[in-house]
DNA sequence: CTGAGTTCTTGTCACTTGGACCATAACTTG
DNA sequence: CAAGTTATGGTCCAAGTGACAAGAACTCAG
């Protein structure tokens, strides 16, 4: 490894334009809830490469911030939104011939937020759009660049989440009914709970959901008004639902 | 987000058309057990910045190649082994100032090895070394740049795929006992954990480990001589094994 | 106002998991 | 051979989980 080196220990003779140069992009997807389904924030192009379609929305680095910093400042600029505690980072893509203009690798960003529906109207309305995650990564919505692929790794990143980390409280609002928490649950991995189960796992053990005495008001449908909850800081160790896997308690082979 | 970074000098007016540019590396933390410790492989720089103090192997990213590439040249390189699978992009790095000498955002890498002992011995032996990762991030060992961070996101992320993916197997070799599998996940996650209780749930369960019907010799201690057995390929879904948190089985606040 | 339909909430019950623990088998050294 | 050590197989019991039934509180249609 005498050359390998090199790459941190430095010829004294070392000029910094001799190393390939690279432009540096934060990518942000902003997943949400809308209507029982994973949406997705995305913005159309209006000029080339790949004008016309759709894309994740990011932009340019600067040298004097860090990474985390730029997908804050852009997903302000963007929606509007403080998303200090929101943004994780989930992967870099550096593929050659990913942006067709120069050498570009993107830090991808992950950003959930609850009810996007007014954070869009304060952006370029006619540019940006809430599409639903099945479209886009069904090819019915064609995403430029690698976009689909980062948002693929961005889904597959936010299920895991789920039943790791506290995430799933950023889908719902401040205040939020059990029915509204499970939806997100049922939402991002496609399966079905049962709701008196996942009361008896979310409500038994203190300091995941905290009740707020108040209720609301059942929708045109009917039912009994459910009870409003606030997330207690058990969210911050870890998330208490488990995705029930189409799981492997099955013999397999040898 | 009111703090906007211009306070660093960069004009108000940002023209983001005269895209900065960086240097891509890639840093690989190669991992492996030894001596029923957790190691990480290490290399001593030779030059400034940061000369005498160790650093995780890492080298540019070229412009034809992509990250993962980049990153499974540079571990060929480095240690002359095949990584095609056992690399796991796991963060980028791009804080200001992070190198000295000019912008370089970096691309970690982790990387799995069983027994690294063999290839340390085929890289330049005086400039690398296994160091125990509890020296390496208690500060006994100085890391250069930001490779403290990186290390211990590297420790974190192992942490958690020992539980969610079936990385446990890469650090045993082809053929093993369910002491040594078992030893990973106490060293990794610092726990006891039953050997008969270990031992049903991964041989109960048919997928996980496959009984060779060869035995191995005991050590100088005596015992049993335990049977070998290969990884199943159950380990590609998942993990057999739970994390036994100081676990929030208790009950917290409201 | 009444009844049917819907949703939330509480409760029960059988079954599975998981941790603790013991007993035995098969080896070592002295 | 005796004592120590490690692997393996088994039991026991508390806690957790899934399935499901029943009641409570609402809406809407007639």
């Amino acid at each position: 490894m005498t050359t390998k080196t090199q790459g941190k220990g430095v010829p004294a003779n070392y000029d910094p334009a001799q190393y390939p140069a690279f432009a540096v992009t934060v990518d942000m997807v902003i997943l949400t809830m809308s209507d029982g389904r994973l949406h997705v924030l995305l913005v159309r192009r209006g000029v080339e490469p790949f004008k016309g379609m759709w894309a994740v929305p990011g932009g340019f680095k600067r040298p004097a911030e860090s990474l985390d910093d730029a997908a804050r400042r852009e997903l302000g600029q963007e929606t509007g939104v403080d998303g200090a505690s929101l943004l994780t980072q989930f992967g870099a893509y550096g593929d050659p011939g990913r942006d067709p203009r120069m050498n570009v690798v993107t830090v991808a960003y992950l950003a959930v937020l609850r009810d996007v529906g007014s954070v869009v109207a304060g952006t370029d309305a006619e540019a940006a759009a809430l599409i639903p995650v099945s479209d886009a990564l069904n090819g019915k919505v064609e995403l430029a660049f690698d976009h689909s692929q980062i948002l693929r790794d961005a889904v597959e990143r936010v299920r895991t989440d789920l039943e790791v980390t506290g995430i799933a409280t950023a889908f719902v609002g401040p205040t939020f009914t059990l029915a509204e928490l499970r939806a997100v649950y049922e939402a991002v991995w496609g399966v079905h709970l049962d709701g008196a189960n996942f009361r008896r796992r979310v409500v038994t053990e203190d300091g995941w959901v905290i009740p707020t005495g108040r209720r609301t008001r059942p929708g045109s449908t009917g039912g009994k008004p459910a009870e409003l909850y606030r997330a207690g800081r058990m969210w911050r160790r870890g998330g208490p639902i488990r995705n029930p896997q189409p799981n492997t308690r099955r013999k397999a082979d040898s």
